[in-house]
DNA sequence: AGAGTAACCAAGCAAGCGCTAGTGTAAACG
DNA sequence: CGTTTACACTAGCGCTTGCTTGGTTACTCT
């Protein structure tokens, strides 16, 4: 097994791994499903991942790291408004969603796959990620933007924005930033 | 197998099934688990259900029927005016997702595991129950409750209650209509 | 040229899978 | 009373699963 973790063939089987993930299910993925994808025998996946377990955790870290990158990037590029700011939060967020969507399909409805100890590993990145949200929250109910409980509020707009991966179709007429401004709209107050 | 659909042995199979489905997924668990569970063994299975797909498809009917007349009854039972039927239409949706967890977390998240013939005939379930909820919220709209686009109000509605049940605790302090009435409030202008 | 290493393959093992076949038994029915 | 029906059992078939083993190839570095 590779011992580098970011190896770049490393990358595109990781890749390729949550494309299939996302099609089958991770328990319906065999490895056999997987090298074919590949192009490569069964057993020689074995040389880049110590188990199916590993590749699973691969997607889902490749995938949170990727969202907190953007959404920290977007944050610090966009003025400090809060009503900015949580426009940006959301527009980041379907960004991410959209654009490694197979990777956070995974992360979204995989995540019990994982074993505890990758599990533990991976719950730190993705808190980061919520504590992102929770404060970009937090300013606009300070500044009476929005209204509610600051906890129930973002769990309930990052549900409404997760949930968006089950019927949104990026081929249609919307873009995820319409979805994002959209969203925003509905629970602010007064609008335009 | 039993020809009866609503056999009361079945039903109660269904529900043990459900728990397990939750518990470790559709895939992981086996027919030898299930059958453990309901205190037989594996081949008596086959005496209820055809295979282990119909298990599924029983399990996500029985809630998908029962979110629908639950719904029903309660908008049937509410008065006119479009912001109780709002209130009223998440709390029956929280109502149901929590009484009858189990079987609503399946059918949530392991829908794709249905051969396609059972999904057509579940599909137009679950569509009659969406149907309510978008007659609610168009009746929420006209009355200037609240502001969006009809079909994206309802997509983001019910993908922040669906989503609570990746997080909520009954055990906690707020009640599952404390839940619904903060979602409604959060996407209404003006709050008591 | 020789050593080291990353990437791969062929072959297959042990375990577990969904499901079937054939049988037994006790209660319900005509 | 004999027959049917519902429910359960034992035993195991045929197949797939994740993973291992032992070895080969191709490339890089000194």
């Amino acid at each position: 097994m590779n011992v580098m973790n970011a190896s770049p063939r490393r990358k595109e089987l990781t890749r390729l791994a949550a494309q299939l993930f996302v099609q089958e299910g991770f328990d319906r993925t065999t490895v056999r499903m997987l090298a074919q994808e590949m192009g490569i025998k069964s057993g020689s996946l074995f040389h880049h991942f110590k188990d199916k377990q590993e590749i699973l955790a691969a997607v889902i870290e490749e995938g949170t790291q990727n969202a907190l990158v953007i959404a920290r990037k977007a944050l610090e590029e966009c003025a400090a408004e809060p009503e900015m700011r949580l426009r940006v939060m959301a527009r980041a967020h379907l960004e991410t969603l959209f654009t490694d969507r197979n990777a956070h399909v995974v992360a979204l409805f995989e995540w019990r796959r994982l074993d505890p100890a990758a599990s533990a590993h991976l719950s730190h990145l993705r808190d980061a990620y919520e504590a992102l949200w929770v404060a970009v929250i937090d300013d606009a109910l300070e500044a009476g933007l929005i209204h509610g409980d600051r906890f129930l509020v973002s769990r309930f707009v990052l549900g409404a924005l997760n949930w968006t991966v089950r019927w949104y179709d990026p081929n249609g007429p919307r873009s995820p930033d319409d979805l994002a401004d959209e969203l925003v709209a509905m629970i602010m107050p007064t609008p335009v």
